[in-house]
RNA sequence: GCGGGUGUAGCUCAAUGGUAGAGCUCCAGCCUUCCAAGCUGGCGGUGCGGGUUCGAUCCCCGUCACCCGCUCCA
């Protein structure tokens, strides 16, 4: 929507009204973070893997120096040895220790717990306005401590140490000037000395970490991990573990060698795959957009270490110019460049990571990711080959040179992509009866074209039957014969059909029916025999 | 994981501690020459599990899902 943002309850709704997106399991309660796409959403959805296919595999872009580029497909298991998963980084990497308050039930990841302190929580800010007011930092007061703990900490801070118990805390923390000392306000560790009741007594260890929220003493790391586990075989036991994909990237890097020994591909070239994978996040959230299992069109561009920025930049512009070409809006489109803290484990060192964004309408007015464009270095065949003794090497069998190709990977969610086009097609409108209608590009549109007999009526109900069989074997249309002709072109908006063809008493003498256009509700007179070649015209 | 909210038919909503209703949709039939028209008929429901009660959709507890806000998002 150009004007107001679509509410996301509406289009939920009419997703699952119409079979798009239904919520997985509903019969049985429904399951967090899954949901299964209806007729339509699955046409919808195959539209948006066709058009990736073809425009990344069977007809890739025109390279820079004018030449096609070569793209390869691939289709990998889902599984795959665990150490595959050991070698990306995912095992160890993916899980992200978090620490749970006993006091309020704050979830806080362990490694950013300094930051979140330092910036995010409410009483280490009124400590920092008191103390920097007071003394500038460079001074430690008991009185100024001892009158926040005894008011306004009392609020802020219910749980932290020196507001249950302010005179045991007050004794080990020193009074006075050390501007220089790692104790000094603003430093951890002096919210670590207010977090701590007894610092010496035998039952703890050391000081304690205060929870931002609360200030109660946080538990220690709990291991968490995304990656859906399970098992091979019958006997469940440590050596049946296996893992369910967290990206279908890996799949391209561990058979790298077999594509090279087994087609005639020269770097620079690209490997495509597109499946599902897995991820146990955190918060599923926001319709399809974070669910635990969805689907992903990956692409690795192995090129020269030289040639990566050019290519990275070739496909930023290549990613953002083929969702504009899936008929989502520009306005609602934008790149963002990751921050360095951001950057993905494999991204570390190159040249950084930009994001294909989104406006949903549940981020409105800022954006959601579609696609990152990483370049990953090359990291993950060094990685493999490192932890499976296979050469990942490329050898230039023109110049002889011998390097690890480097890796720009244009990683889109389908899934999302679904979203994203779902919403940018959504179009209220209360002019017309159905009051919405799906402003599918006609290339996109689930149903291309419905086939309408005026009335049920044979004489209209023939020539139009006539008309779908012709139009079946090229077109995904729909003959729709029962009710009035308003509720069918009612349904035909609300799941974005761009054309219908009315049967009506002049085709019987003139051969002829009207086209009636989504968009605008116009009508146009077109020669049965011409409609074929009207719907070739328009979606391609 | 936390806090708040919601949960009655496909949709929108009503009602009551005592047989759960309407409109629209959908289906069947009639009628109908272009935008959910009209007539007749039909399908279909209290998220799930406990508890209190003679009796629970309503009250209580738990659970699940969704929404909003946090948190999180290699």
């Amino acid at each position: 929507m150009a004007d107001a943002t679509p509410d996301m309850k509406d289009i939920v709704a009419l997703a699952k009204r119409r079979g798009f997106v239904f919520p997985a399991s509903e019969i049985y309660g429904g399951i967090n973070g899954f949901w299964d796409f209806g007729p339509l959403g699955t046409a919808l959805k195959n539209r948006v893997r066709d058009a990736w296919w073809r425009d990344m595999v069977t007809c890739p872009p025109i390279g820079p120096d004018g030449a096609p580029l070569s793209i390869v497909g691939l289709d990998s298991a889902i599984i795959q040895n665990p150490k595959v998963w050991e070698a990306s980084g995912h095992v160890g990497g993916f899980s992200d220790p978090m620490r749970k308050c006993p006091g309020c039930g704050h979830f806080v990841r362990a490694d950013h717990l300094q930051s979140i302190l330092a910036t995010d929580s409410e009483w280490v800010q009124e400590l920092y306005e008191i103390l920097m007011w007071k003394t500038g930092f460079n001074e430690v007061s008991h009185d100024h401590l001892r009158h926040w703990a005894a008011t306004k900490g009392r609020k802020s801070a219910p749980n932290l140490a020196i507001v249950r118990n302010i005179d045991s805390v007050l004794s080990h923390i020193p009074e006075g000037r050390y501007p220089e000392d790692e104790w000094a306000p603003g430093h951890f560790k002096f919210f670590q000395l207010l977090a701590t009741e007894q610092p010496n007594a035998p039952s703890v260890t050391g000081l304690q970490d205060p929870c931002p929220r609360c200030g109660a003493p946080l538990g220690g790391p709990v291991e968490t991990s995304l990656m859906f586990a399970s098992h091979t075989g019958v006997e469940q036991n440590d050596a049946s573990k296996v893992y369910l994909r967290p990206e279908t990237a890996q799949g391209i890097f561990i058979n790298f060698k077999n594509v090279l020994d087994s087609t005639r591909v020269r770097v620079p070239f690209g490997i495509a795959q597109v499946g599902k994978a897995f991820r146990n996040e955190v918060t599923p959230r926001n319709f399809i957009f974070r669910g635990r299992e969805f689907e992903q069109m990956e692409m690795e561009w192995f090129c020269h270490p030289d040639d990566a920025a050019l290519w990275r930049e070739f496909w930023l512009a290549e990613r953002r110019r083929w969702w504009e070409a899936l008929g989502i809006r520009p306005e609602n489109l934008q790149m963002r460049e990751h921050e360095k803290d951001e950057l993905s484990h494999y991204a570390k060192e190159g040249l950084g990571t930009q994001d294909v964004e989104y406006r949903f309408p549940f981020t409105a007015p800022g954006f959601g990711e579609l696609e990152g464009v990483a370049h990953r270095c090359a990291f993950d065949l060094t990685q493999h080959q490192e932890h499976s003794g296979t050469k990942m090497e490329y050898r230039d069998p023109v110049t002889n040179e011998t390097y690890m190709p480097h890796v720009i990977e244009p990683a889109a969610g389908l899934t999302r992509g679904v979203l994203a086009v779902l919403c940018d097609a959504y179009t209220p409108d209360p002019s017309r009866p159905s009051g919405v209608y799906l402003n599918f590009a006609p290339h996109m549109a689930p149903v291309t074209a419905a086939v309408l007999p005026l009335t049920a009526k044979p004489a209209h109900v023939e020539p139009a039957t006539k008309l779908y069989m012709a139009l079946r074997p090229r077109f995904a249309a729909e003959l729709d014969v029962k009710q009035n002709i308003g509720k069918r072109y009612a349904r035909q908006d609300e799941i974005g059909t761009p054309y219908c063809f009315t049967v009506d008493n002049d085709t019987l003498s003139d051969q002829t029916v009207t086209v009636r256009h989504r968009n605008t509700m116009a009508q146009e007179r077109v020669a049965l025999d011409k409609v074929p070649a009207f719907l070739a015209e328009k979606v391609g």
